[in-house]
DNA sequence: TAAAAATACTCCATAGGTATTTTAT
DNA sequence: ATAAAATACCTATGGAGTATTTTTA
């Protein structure tokens, strides 16, 4: 009874099979995977005779591919995210909390936390190496999820579930405007019944600080204006000079309000707010360092939940 | 940004890897691998130098597991796995319910479900083959995580928790002792308090039926006899012939009492009982014919709830 | 007629084979 | 002394290369 039946294919040619996929042709995959555009088709070819599966349609301008294939190639990249764990897992032996780390972060936390943070990170784990990317949710979940990526720091959402998380806090949301404006005018507090019927400046979509502030206007009854800004800089211009309203993560008031063109104006307790977290895929073999790092974030995090965080140390590093 | 990091290692590797540690050596792992023995230890010695890391301790009987080498091991059978549903799908690609099925089953079931339910399945799915082995719980469900087989017939059980399951049925346990004893005298059901302070045969450890028998013996106040049986058939020899009393699963009696050497009394609604569930890996290729499977298993089910199922066909099959 | 993939072929790196030695019990 | 794995060395499969042809939008 103990027969071994052997796996005919080699990893080599699944990660062919899902470059072919992914960049939409022979030709691309072969120069990507850096070899010859024969090579590559060969092995696919292969590939798919041993698997008894044409997974593409070859036409003359580039490929199809069948339905058959879309669940092969699913199959096929779980067998390299498989893959990618054994050769974490097998890197990470020596010390885990050495070697390199890509994080992918949405661009309404990337450019107000890294600065501050990415050094503490390199002091707390000298030897980790982070490399940072920035994307939008949906976008960073498929890279985690394909293993292009170790892990996101991403605002907490429906999206995130497949994932595993660590809470790195709690940012709540404050409303901006150019100073004078009616809304921001009073010192305390605003309720959020405070932007009945005002009208308010988004993000554009596929930003989900986008989707909470909607729901946030939709809850108290704003709406959002017609135009939409493709990051907080600009959100922040146009509100600065014009006589709109926005909201904005607390976290970003800092430096985007650094010359103090806006007048900010917190909301009651409990003010709305976005979770942000460290989150990367179930079963990663990296859980380790990514919780080290996560930890780091979190002990950071009360710098930014206050005004301004950037208080500079004044002794030279000079060396 | 487009660079592919290739994996080094192959699945072939890998298979060695696993086939070494499963059979603790080289010499057996390269038999069962059906490779010459200096083949495959090259072959793991360049993935411990790819991988870096040091899986096994060699020496002159045997090999020992590194601590480190566990961790990567069970990475390994990870991508197995994974490279597994991936033959699979493609193996499914034309009709998902043909091919062959491996299906393991729990001693306590196979002998009373598989020689009625058998021609069953082949009638409604003549394309599927179905491959029966028989072991207990623990080993099938080890066979299952490993991709050793496809499914298994069991009880359920805090360890299929893991595993993604369909009801095939309840199976009500009965008392069964010689005729003539007090306890199976009675025609109408008996209580469970009937149990109190008997001595009850069971079978020996591992069985999943004994722990569900020991669980109803602890509730009620009976004891387990200091003796215990290999099977359901050593069991009913053992309380056929002398003063005790055991218990059986409905299932069985049909078969087991066959010759009417024992009496057997029912429980009162609602009866201890056992649900039979079949089970498989969350995530495989196979859910489809699986699937199927089950609702023939569910349907045929009813036969076996009540007394007598076998009610052979007179037609003459002869050809 | 161009862009993309397939075909034809050559080459060599390496998985796998056999024979033998080393090692530890 | 023996069983197990490593070493030495040879063979041959097949993955990768270049040059070219086929295909179709």
């Amino acid at each position: 009874m103990s027969r071994w039946d052997p796996h005919q294919s080699s990893l080599r040619q699944l990660q062919y099979l899902v470059a072919v996929a992914e960049l939409g042709g022979f030709r691309r995959a072969a120069q990507a995977c850096g070899v010859a555009q024969p090579s590559l088709s060969a092995q696919v070819a292969q590939l798919e005779r041993t698997l008894g599966v044409q997974v593409f349609e070859r036409h003359a301008r580039g490929i199809r591919i069948t339905a058959a294939g879309e669940v092969v190639l699913a199959r096929a990249r779980q067998v390299l995210v498989a893959a990618t764990d054994l050769d974490d897992t097998a890197r990470r032996q020596g010390d885990p909390l050495a070697g390199t780390l890509r994080i992918g972060v949405i661009p309404t936390v990337c450019p107000y936390l890294l600065p501050e943070v990415a050094p503490a990170l390199h002091t707390a784990l000298p030897n980790l190496t982070v490399v940072w990317s920035e994307d939008k949710t949906q976008a960073l979940i498929r890279q985690i999820e394909e293993a292009r990526i170790d892990a996101a720091i991403v605002a907490v959402d429906a999206r995130v579930n497949s994932l595993e998380t660590m809470t790195i806090g709690e940012d709540a949301f404050v409303l901006a405007a150019a100073p004078g404006h009616r809304l921001v005018k009073p010192a305390a507090p605003a309720s959020p019944s405070a932007l009945d019927g005002v009208t308010v400046f988004l993000l554009e979509d596929g930003h989900c600080f986008r989707d909470q502030a909607l729901a946030l206007c939709g809850a108290t009854g704003a709406h959002a204006a017609g135009l939409s800004a493709t990051g907080l800089s600009t959100l922040v211009q146009m509100v600065g000079t014009g006589s709109g309203v926005t909201l904005l993560p607390q976290l970003a008031v800092a430096v985007e309000n650094r010359r103090g063109q806006l007048a900010v104006r917190r909301f009651k307790r409990p003010a709305p707010s976005r979770t942000l977290v460290l989150a990367w895929r179930r079963g990663s073999a990296l859980q380790r360092p990514l919780a080290a790092i996560g930890a780091v974030l979190q002990q950071a995090w009360p710098l930014f939940d206050r005004g301004v965080p950037t208080v500079r140390s004044t002794t030279s590093n000079a060396r």
